[in-house]
RNA sequence: GCUGCUGUAGCUCAGAGGUAGAGCACUCCCUUGGUAAGGGAGAGGUCGAGAGUUCAAUUCUCUCCAGCAGCACCA
């Protein structure tokens, strides 16, 4: 029997026959450690325990103790012994896939009845005594032929299926919990009973397609989340409660910010309290872009067919479109319109309009442009996912030469405004070309480079998204999370060529030609009401104190006080503070809880001693201590506070 | 768009085949109270829309609309 080295952690080797397993090697080590032992990582790998090791490597024998490997084999075993359960209580019910996923997995399963909330009870009953029995995980390698012979026998065809995608004709790993099997690459536990059977959950109920392909048949999806203990289960459940208190829909009642209704799906009506948000915000976004050399404009939202064919979204996105048509009583001649769904077709109407020379380039066009798109119905989401919404919009025409230079400066200026908005956790992605595509190889690898050495001199990190980009051109996207961990595209950063070249645009070169600019599509916020979503979420409604549309409340204490409370409100105001006065004839305890649930930033409690004294008693939000503190101290304080961070 | 669920007062929700309730919010009165809900009274609903079954439907059935979760989509 050859020989092989295995080298542990700590640098020591130890020599073993070829094809020992890690449960052996574990066991060999001691017998603390083999009873301790759930997996191993084998020069970098994930190993089963049972899995024999051909040749020299590393190893490192894992335990419950290791978080990482622990919650994987957790929630794969647990996915089997899911599956397992549904089919000993559902035997029709066939099987397909089941993966790991952060914090639990889910299984797809095809079943003619749908599966009901109380159903998951009755599936976690039944998992617990699967988990009890802590029965054996066998594993073993099957050809491909014998495999799919089997579950052709047993009358699983999307096993079938999924065999007959895996590439090459490499033998397949079976896994078995108990009786119950299932194709599986692994690594798994050595027992069902390994599993922690207090510390998962089943959460939901879902549709997903079989294989993410809308055309195919719709499985019924059972989520579930696990950890390596209880306590963590439950600080999960809590992370999740809590959450949901932050829920922008949520908050944006309680802060009286905005609301949606039935006559208008998607579109948002804005309360005076959000509106203030968004025009701070606005005001705030047309500042920084003039400072960085954006030139604004403003288009149409009504736009004839005609431009919509030019461009080739007529064609190509017409279903997502809001047609106009003028009633044939009233015009002319009928006329065919679409509502502006994005306003590139228009920046390049108003880049056309007289020459342009290369001098003028780079030319960043700005708009707060509106734009409508009919979004699926199912995909809407709050304010963060609309029908009607307004971005923060701009073109960059440029050379390919100037795409890199404009990439790092607008990841800067991108990196600059999410600070000052409260972001400090941000993600940039590279979508690479995709399969169906226009447009050379070669302008495809330099247009991906150029935005890759864009990113990484301004100084930033990126993930790459492999054949997400769009058919034109590769696409950086800047990507925030929503309070329960979804992520949000926000700002983005796309190549076109395309475009400009269907609508002709052109500027005149040093060489006195005619020569085609490339467009960059970007955006910072991407629009006004997914990130006003975000901000939300992310502050929990508390929003830093310049973009709180509520920033100061004056509260009485007696009616004495009034006369003062009027000349504290006009003081602050006169200062640029948003202050409003609250005299109505209600207890100290109600106004301040009633202004602490809407998010006012600062109240400012007067009584008979404040207007003895010319001062005020301030409570800021989430704070119990209140300070005494004069009128003039206070007003250059808030007045400061109320600055937008670029005006500081 | 697909699968499942939901739709009752401004909000959160209870309710039953015989015509609707609570708490908070709102209005008025009493209370002038020192930092997260003082007390009392009052007003408020075509029970998402339409059709069907029934002596009778807000309740049961169907269709539609909207929302929620996930999937698909997001040049």
């Amino acid at each position: 029997m050859a020989q092989i080295s295995l080298t542990f952690p700590d640098g020591n080797a130890r020599s073993y026959d070829a094809g020992i397993t890690p449960a052996q090697v574990a066991a060999d080590i001691s017998t603390s450690l083999a009873k301790k032992a759930i997996s191993a990582t084998v020069d970098g790998k994930h190993w089963d325990l049972q899995w024999p090791i051909p040749a020299d490597a590393s190893i490192a024998i894992h335990t419950m103790q290791d978080e990482a490997q622990a919650n994987e084999l957790i929630r794969h075993d647990l996915a089997h012994i899911m599956a397992r359960a549904v089919q000993e209580i559902w035997p029709a019910t066939k099987v397909t896939i089941g993966p790991v996923i952060e914090n639990g997995w889910y299984y797809d399963f095809d079943r003619a009845e749908p599966f009901t909330p109380e159903d998951l009870g009755l599936i976690e009953k039944k998992m617990k005594e699967i988990i009890n029995k802590r029965d054996e995980v066998r594993t073993e390698v099957w050809d491909r032929a014998r495999a799919i012979q089997y579950y052709t026998d047993n009358n699983e065809p999307y096993k079938v299926e999924l065999i007959d995608a895996i590439p090459g004709d490499e033998p397949l790993r079976m896994y078995w919990h108990g009786d119950w099997q299932d194709l599986c690459r692994g690594p798994h536990l050595q027992h069902t009973g390994q599993v922690p059977g207090d510390a998962f959950k089943l959460m939901s109920i879902a549709g997903a397609y079989w294989r993410g392909d809308s055309n195919r048949q719709m499985l019924q999806r059972i989520y579930g989340v696990a950890f390596t203990g209880k306590e963590k289960l439950k600080a999960h459940l809590t992370m999740l409660e809590e959450a949901a208190k932050r829920d922008h829909r949520k908050l944006g009642r309680e802060m009286n910010l905005f609301h949606m209704q039935e006559e208008a799906p998607g579109m948002v009506f804005w309360h005076p309290n959000g509106w203030r948000i968004y025009t701070t915000l606005q005001d705030y976004m047309r500042r920084m872009q003039d400072r960085n050399g954006y030139v604004e404009v403003n288009t149409p939202q009504v736009v004839s067919r005609k431009l919509w064919e030019k461009s080739g979204h007529w064609e190509n996105y017409q279903e997502n479109m809001f047609i106009v048509e003028v009633d044939e009583d009233h015009a002319r001649e009928k006329a065919v319109n679409a509502l502006k769904p994005m306003n590139c077709p228009c920046h390049i109407q108003v880049f056309n309009q007289g020459l342009k020379s290369y001098r003028d380039l780079p030319l960043r066009m700005a708009e707060f442009g509106s734009c409508n798109r009919y979004e699926p119905s199912g995909a809407m989401h709050g304010i963060m996912r609309v029908r009607g919404f307004t971005q923060d919009d701009g073109h960059i025409f440029c050379t390919e030469d100037q795409v890199e230079s404009e990439t790092k400066t607008f990841v800067s200026f991108l990196a600059q405004v999410y600070k000052d908005l409260g972001f400090e956790k941000w993600r940039v992605k590279l979508s690479t070309r995709p399969e169906k595509r226009v447009g050379t190889e070669e302008s495809w690898d330099k247009a991906e480079a150029a935005l890759a050495s864009g990113i990484k001199a301004a100084g930033y990190d990126f993930e790459i998204q492999e054949g997400e980009g769009a058919f034109y051109g590769p696409k950086l996207e800047f990507v925030l999370t929503d309070a329960i961990g979804r992520d949000w595209q926000c700002g983005t950063l796309q190549i076109d060529p395309n475009l400009p070249e269907r609508l002709d645009a052109s500027y005149i070169g040093a060489d006195g030609d005619k020569h085609r600019p490339l467009m960059l599509h970007r955006a910072t916020l991407g629009s006004f009401e997914r990130f006003i979503g975000i901000l939300i979420e992310e502050h929990a409604g508390k929003l830093p104190f310049w973009l709180a549309p509520r920033q100061v409340v004056v509260a009485s204490i007696t009616s004495e006080a009034d006369d003062y409370v009027n000349e504290v409100v006009e003081t602050l105001r006169a200062a640029g503070v948003r202050a409003e006065a609250d005299i109505r004839n209600e207890k100290i305890n109600y106004k301040v809880r009633e202004h602490s649930v809407g998010k006012v930033p600062v109240i400012l409690a007067v009584g008979a001693r404040e207007v003895e004294e010319r001062t005020v008693s301030v409570r800021r939000l989430g704070e119990k201590e209140t300070r005494v503190e004069s009128l003039a101290n206070v007003t250059a304080e808030l007045a400061t506070a109320a600055t937008p961070p670029d005006l500081l």
